[in-house]
DNA sequence: TTGTATGCGTTATCAG
DNA sequence: CTGATAACGCATACAA
């Protein structure tokens, strides 16, 4: 591998020179820059980042922290994020913590160890609160996303979750179930949380009871999304809004092994791709501009409400 | 942060003591190794993996290229390769080159320069050859999974597109179809040529003509796919055999344009997650296992063909 | 505009 | 078993 000192020796100057031209430094003049950036060339050389990024104290890699990477929603979010951060010349590294505390506290040390320029993470769903990422983090950016803790510092992009549950369970009502539970994922994310009141709103504004019995918490497995929906069933529910995607799974196989047809008995309205989109290609680009420009807001994306077959009661 | 210099300085001992210490090399008392240890954890070091990299010349970064990362069957070997590489110290920095050559090689390039340890890579579709890979990689370990240059050095992980092909092709005429056509793909990838000879394989094993004129090649994207399946629509076909996903959305739209019912009317299998399981997750695990093992031989996952009603037209 | 000198933090090679 | 020293490749403050 050529280095700087290599072209310095073959021109006759000093690698500071090589170093100054190739890093576009205005001080050296036109005609060397020319002669450095031929011979570069000719020779082969490509900087190493590695030795660049020790000298400089950071590097041009940003670390994507999220539970799983081959899950729909996140790999849309990665996918967003790397496009952008890839314009503006960061790579991403990736580490996903298999919704694992202790997973996701080494991922952060490893990124740290990196002297990673910023870190994009959605937490691990059974993380208590943030005080692991601050400490491990310091004062390297943070930007979190989807699943977020209020009290981190730095710029987090949400989606709408209350608006997007009030919108799902109330197009539930429209369609014409009655008795509608939610599985509601965990309490110890904010973003289960908002989408547990948007549910209750939209109850309450239709005029209808609000039944904590009919709350199935700590659902996001298709385990126990299959485990509430016998017992959705069981308390006589004509429906369901799934806070999570992968619950709603489960719950459609308790549903077709009871025999009960989706949407003429049963109505099911989950934030996936298919029912509520929840832009996660845009969050992912969100997340990545928010690093770049230095933000520290929230910013919310919007969920849009897509009417299915598993939820048109009426329209079949 | 803290440094090995700071924890030797503390322990009145030299940095390279404490580099051993740390690094577990045997020529150290046990005693000053337990010292190391613990002031260090007091100190809250964290090894600067950035400038041992520079010194050892290698960094524990395995590159991933992939065409694009939210794409389902990508996300999935993503998912596969991260967890087993995770495992074993490593990291993974993902590049996706949105099916750009030009984009690849700059992936190839950045990837080169941070010196991974290795390089796991699914080509852009129009990549002619491999010769800008060899060029760039020069001597770093190379593993190529689903989309592989033959000629290229390093182990390869293929689906089993023949026989997957054959599979999915004898499927529909089980299914009581009889003029089937075909989504190729772009013949400048090993994987599309081997799901033609599949196709091809199972019609005239069948006894069916293999009809030039069916084969709608360069059909990858859902725009094209859509343009194929009016062609084929036009030309009389009652199936389709599509060899990739995308297409096939393509090739769905234009039977719902034109009022073609699915699979009454007309039969549809396409490799992906839902007809034809490629086993992606296990691609890119078996393909950050042959990085680790130093492997250089070929392996083929073998593809599973699933029973949707899009294709069982006997059975509806 | 260019050269000189130094250090980023670690590890490897020697010598002791 | 430990210390001294150099080097990995680059970037920068300072001097010229």
């Amino acid at each position: 591998m050529t280095t700087i000192r290599d072209i310095a020796r073959a021109l006759g100057i000093t690698p500071s020179t090589v170093s100054r031209a190739l890093s576009g430094n205005p001080r050296v003049k036109e005609e060397t820059r020319r002669a450095v950036e031929k011979t570069a060339r000719e020779m082969g050389y490509e900087r190493n980042v590695v030795a660049a990024n020790l000298r400089k104290g950071r590097s041009m890699i940003v670390g994507i922290v999220i539970p799983r990477i081959h899950r729909e929603f996140f790999s849309n979010c990665i996918g967003g994020a790397e496009s952008v951060l890839n314009q503006a010349g960061y790579s991403a590294l990736i580490c996903q913590t298999i919704e694992s505390v202790e997973a996701e506290i080494q991922a952060l040390k490893t990124l740290k160890n990196y002297r990673v320029a910023g870190v994009l993470l959605s937490h691990a769903i059974n993380a208590p609160n943030g005080d692991h990422v601050k400490e491990i983090l310091g004062n390297t950016p943070l930007i979190q996303f989807d699943r977020v803790f209020p009290d981190l510092p730095g710029a987090k992009i949400v989606g709408a979750n209350c608006d997007g549950a009030y919108k799902a369970t109330r197009h539930l009502i429209e369609a014409g179930y009655r008795k509608i539970g939610t599985l509601a994922g965990y309490m110890t994310s904010q973003a289960y949380v908002e989408r547990l009141v948007g549910y209750r709103m939209a109850l309450e504004d239709a005029g209808l009871p609000f039944d904590e019995k009919l709350v199935y918490y700590n659902t996001i497995a298709r385990e126990t999304g299959y485990e509430a929906g016998l017992k959705a069933i069981g308390a006589g529910c004509d429906a369901l809004y799934s806070a999570g995607a992968f619950s709603a799974l489960g719950a459609i196989d308790a549903l077709k092994e009871k025999g009960i047809r989706v949407p003429e008995d049963f109505g099911l309205m989950t934030p996936s791709l298919s029912t509520l989109n929840q832009h996660p290609f845009e969050m992912g680009e969100a997340a990545a501009h928010a690093f770049l420009e230095g933000r520290r807001d929230t910013q919310v994306i919007p969920m849009e409400l897509i009417e299915r077959q598993s939820s048109n009661k009426n329209k079949t």
